[in-house]
DNA sequence: TAAGGTGATTTGATAGTACGATTCGGGAGA
DNA sequence: TCTCCCGAATCGTACTATCAAATCACCTTA
């Protein structure tokens, strides 16, 4: 990701701070602390404060100075914030959530697309489980990633809800999570690859409630795989 | 809510015209544009443009200028931004959204809540469910919306995902939302008002899947309901 | 001891200036 | 006539200096 300006470098790096709580809630630092820090003028310091503040991870007042705000009052969906999560201690805890969010958001998206898809998306989404099962078929762990995450990019984007279609940014960092997280498995192959075809066809058909339970069996399976690892039980992809 | 400060001030007056469709994607506004349209100083300018770039509505750049980016790449998770498109011609379009994400989201809330939840977040939401039928008997619109808002709130908050749990936060305004469009129906009395006690139990005694079956009747009771009126279908609750 | 005021500290806001990057247009060469 | 390169205009970027406003802590006073 580049960063732009001066100014995003500040907020990066606070960003990184906040989110692997070396600054915890409560905490106070002052405009000064942050010129310093970061060997910035004032206006780059107060530009960057402004942002993390649109972003609710501080609150800046008068005589006081900035005070960091505990984790529930952060914007959680800012794709930044989640890229902070993700590179920190908390990494696992963001990574169940994201998968728990998945879990319940893609069914419906599936569903909504199988009303609003046009004759293009389905025709797409079918290119790309098709791709996805080949490459899985051929061992092709990158053409592997790269597919699923194309799928789930249409799928989401087909449902025809912006805040469903937002979550596929989200979704491809939790793939490619994943994937730096258990190196992909041997064998690509397994029944929640081949539900791809089932979502794709029940799309296709205008079949909703087979595409959300198709869906719904995939994002399940990806969830308590993370949970699995995370929990260290192992065996990923086992069922 | 407080607009602190004056690039607030600046920060809301253009993220309204933004979502209200007043500037359109592709547009580009120079910053002193800006510090004319507001009267405030280049900072002030400066840092409004900034964190309008940090919620993703427009990008700034030398020599071009604050480009207007569109709608798909905002944060539409960003609760400012949620308040400006409630609160501008689409907000037909916003109020569905919010629909289809609550109705995807809670069930699987209320099935985490029935596995992590305290025994004092069950006898809470428990309480809750009772003070909501009572106010829905009684035909307290008032006492009706703060209950129903405070028992979602609870839910949401003990699935022990925060990304779950800041939902509450739009939800409410969805609520509120639907209490100024249909003036609440009369007869608050209704089957999807049982359904939250239903909840409530399933939640107490860990039924995770009865929890959630449960709390999906409700909203998706509630996602048809706004579907029909912004259709124009009339009729809310009928069902 | 309690209440009120006053001063010091920190953010809020503005003006002015220098710098750099990017785009547009003109001119030279093929 | 077309292409390529270079310069200039333009706009955002960044810094400094300065004043205003707000707030907390301390001190005075009843």
């Amino acid at each position: 990701m580049k960063l732009q300006g001066l100014h995003g470098q500040v907020v990066d790096g606070l960003g990184r701070s906040l989110a692997g709580g070396e600054l915890r809630a409560g905490e106070v630092l002052r405009l000064e602390d942050v010129q310093e820090r970061f060997g910035v003028s004032r206006t780059v310091a107060r530009e960057a404060v402004r942002v993390l503040e649109s972003k609710r991870l501080v609150s800046s007042r008068p005589r006081v100075g900035v005070t960091v705000r505990p984790m529930s009052a952060w914007n959680l969906y800012d794709p930044q914030v989640i890229r902070w999560r993700l590179t920190s201690p908390g990494r696992e805890g963001q990574l169940r959530e994201l998968a728990e969010l998945r879990a319940a958001v893609e069914p419906a998206a599936a569903a909504l697309a199988a009303q609003h898809a046009g004759p293009a998306v389905r025709q797409e989404l079918m290119d790309h489980a098709r791709a996805l099962t080949a490459a899985a078929r051929a061992g092709d762990k990158e053409g592997f990633v790269s597919a699923d995450a194309a799928f789930h990019r249409v799928l989401l984007g087909a449902s025809g809800n912006g805040m469903f279609a937002q979550l596929a940014e989200v979704t491809e960092e939790l793939l490619v999570a994943r994937r730096d997280l258990l190196l992909l498995p041997e064998r690509l192959d397994n029944p929640a690859v081949r539900r791809h075809l089932d979502v794709a066809a029940a799309v296709a058909e205008g079949r909703g409630e087979d595409a959300a339970r198709a869906a719904g069996s995939i994002v399940a399976a990806a969830r308590d795989e993370v949970e699995s690892i995370l929990d260290g039980t192992a065996c990923p992809l086992a069922t």
